[in-house]
DNA sequence: CGAACAGTACGATACAGATCGAACATTGGA
DNA sequence: TCCAATGTTCGATCTGTATCGTACTGTTCG
């Protein structure tokens, strides 16, 4: 075995891409890809971000991201390497990526508009 | 009571969205207050879309949707009118919406590109 | 060969969140 | 005034799925 299944990008759903983002564990793996670059391996993911999880949890997590089309693997000798599907992700979703970009509230928080529920 | 409690847009963020729009049943309601276009209220969006789930349940998935930043409550009489923030969404996640409003397979869906995981 | 390493597969468990029903609040109309 | 319609709140389930541990596969290297 040399490569990895993933799906055409214009079979992507937008529902299955949600569902897979919704995840804060799988949040953290896709932006770590993103500023990482690069193929990056999975020990190395855990090891960049700090998350603690078991590795098949891990294993998991990087199927359902594989199966929503967002990231790509690669077998490499004993690892497996993964890169973000920059491309196709970027043509199909136009702005999603670089919505995940963002980690802080735009500014600095007015509060609630409206009042009295 | 007469104004609903609504985040200001740049205190919103995507990981909050994205858990919002994960479940089917609040990506159907957002698809049917953008197809509906102005203000509508609960009960018809679940004449509008079929979905049948009791109104608690509906009222839950409003809140959650409101404290998301995607829609805003305006009170009616008997009835809570809701639409669509859009200008506020469009600016805060360009390109957001319109990704929701794809609901097929971008194309004649090829099959999956590489071969045996 | 055998040990260490990277990852997958699978069954079991735990927890978050979706759902429901009942009680209550508010408004408009007969 | 009383009733029907819309919606919220709260407590109790029920279910999906994130998680873990173990066993297994495949690879590299000594």
């Amino acid at each position: 075995m040399t490569e990895v299944i993933e799906p055409a990008i214009e079979t992507v759903t937008i529902d299955v891409v949600l569902s897979a983002l919704a995840d804060p564990v799988r949040l953290t793996l896709v932006r770590a890809l993103d500023t990482a670059g690069d193929w990056t391996c999975g020990s190395d993911i855990l090891k960049n971000t700090g998350v603690t999880i078991g590795k098949s949890t891990l294993s998991h997590h990087i199927k359902v991201l594989r199966d929503a089309g967002l990231i790509r693997t690669r077998v490499d000798g004993i690892r497996r390497l993964m890169t973000l599907r920059y491309g196709d992700v970027d043509q199909r979703f136009p702005g999603l990526l670089n919505m995940l970009r963002e980690r802080e509230p735009a500014r600095a928080a007015e509060k609630a508009s409206a009042s009295t529920a």
